[in-house]
DNA sequence: GCCAAACACGAACGATCGTGCTAAAATATC
DNA sequence: GATATTTTAGCACGATCGTTCGTGTTTGGC
């Protein structure tokens, strides 16, 4: 009862990677197959329908960040160090983590105009990572670190942005520049609503 | 001699379409050819791959970006209401003109991650954008408008980071105050490299 | 070690993909 | 109006798509 879920996350961990570089739309089950060893219809077996698997995928990739940059950030103090510690690693995590780049962008992007089941679900899933990052901004005006005056969903929005830009300057592009930028446009933010 | 042509800008139309709500790898031939009303076959006798009538329809794109954002833009004052037009019709195209979202976003997110042509392409066409979009950031400075201190690159990062932003916002997750998160975001940005 | 459940496989399905052929229909040139 | 060229349709191809089915093989609980 136990081999199920095991080859489960090893589908579903070369999965998010093909999701990665070629978005979810194109994930095909047989290739995907292909390359984790084993039949069409076995894997198949594991997921009863593409639909499904998509999104499980993104529900493997929410998870991967709530691991790599949600819970280590929770552990430094509350406030702005907690902030700054997701965006660094948010910004390490879409950057070098994945074969391919933010697998969340290129599914958003995808599905945005297809009214559906994983347009629901991403759409669920990003709402709920926002959220967590209006918290912690938040937290951070709660606890002195920023000044009252600061908009919360305003600063989200555009910590937001600044992360995708970031992250098409240098994926396409391949701007070397980039990573610089977004720290000048990063650290003026800051700057901005520090008290 | 004439007919080729102008059955050509239709395919090349709802080719956009197509492309702006499903991706341009999503685009197929088949599904082309039902939406304007003729054979596949038919159709492909005007691009002699799939790979030439993305490329197509990506140049039609920009054509296309260039009539409705650029050249009315260019009619304006040199410098700052110059590059505010660019702006805001920029929004506008990428926001309202397109069935579903801009059609290059989608496209560079997808191929940002698989060489050949196709991103080649894509690339190419984005650093037009940017580029034509930093000169008039240029000539604001020349003409005084601007802080002589602002760097151009930086700026154009930022205005572009926003711009995606929004698009983000407001069509993945339908946020109603998107538009104005981008005018506020926007906004500072003006105000602070204003003389 | 037995039995039931879970798992994986191969084959096949209807559909669609991109891409060639060839021939008919439509159009342009004179 | 005849002719040459372009444009379109029909058909077929090999490949791949998601999915189903039946059949073994492996596994966990007792």
């Amino acid at each position: 009862m136990s081999k199920g879920i095991d080859t489960k996350e090893t589908i579903l961990k070369a999965a998010l990677d093909l999701t990665s570089k070629f978005g979810l739309e194109s994930l095909s089950i047989g290739e995907l197959a292909k390359s984790v060893g084993m039949s069409k219809s076995g894997l198949f077996g594991h997921f009863k329908s593409k639909e499904k698997l998509q999104i499980m995928v993104m529900d493997y990739a929410a998870e991967n960040f709530t691991k790599q940059v949600i819970l280590p950030a929770i552990k430094e103090p509350r406030g702005l160090p907690r902030l700054e510690g997701i965006m660094k690693r948010w910004k390490v995590w879409s950057g070098n983590y994945m074969a391919g780049g933010c697998p969340f962008l290129s599914s958003i992007v995808e599905f945005d105009d297809r009214p559906g089941k994983i347009r629901d679900h991403i759409k669920l899933l990003q709402g709920i990572m926002i959220n967590t990052f209006e918290r912690s901004i938040q937290i951070s005006k709660d606890e002195g670190h920023i000044k009252k005056s600061v908009n919360v969903k305003q600063i989200a929005y555009e910590f937001y942005s600044n992360m995708i830009g970031y992250h098409i300057y240098s994926r396409l592009l391949t701007d070397e520049d980039s990573s610089q930028m977004f720290n000048v446009a990063y650290g003026r933010m800051l700057k901005d609503m520090k008290i």
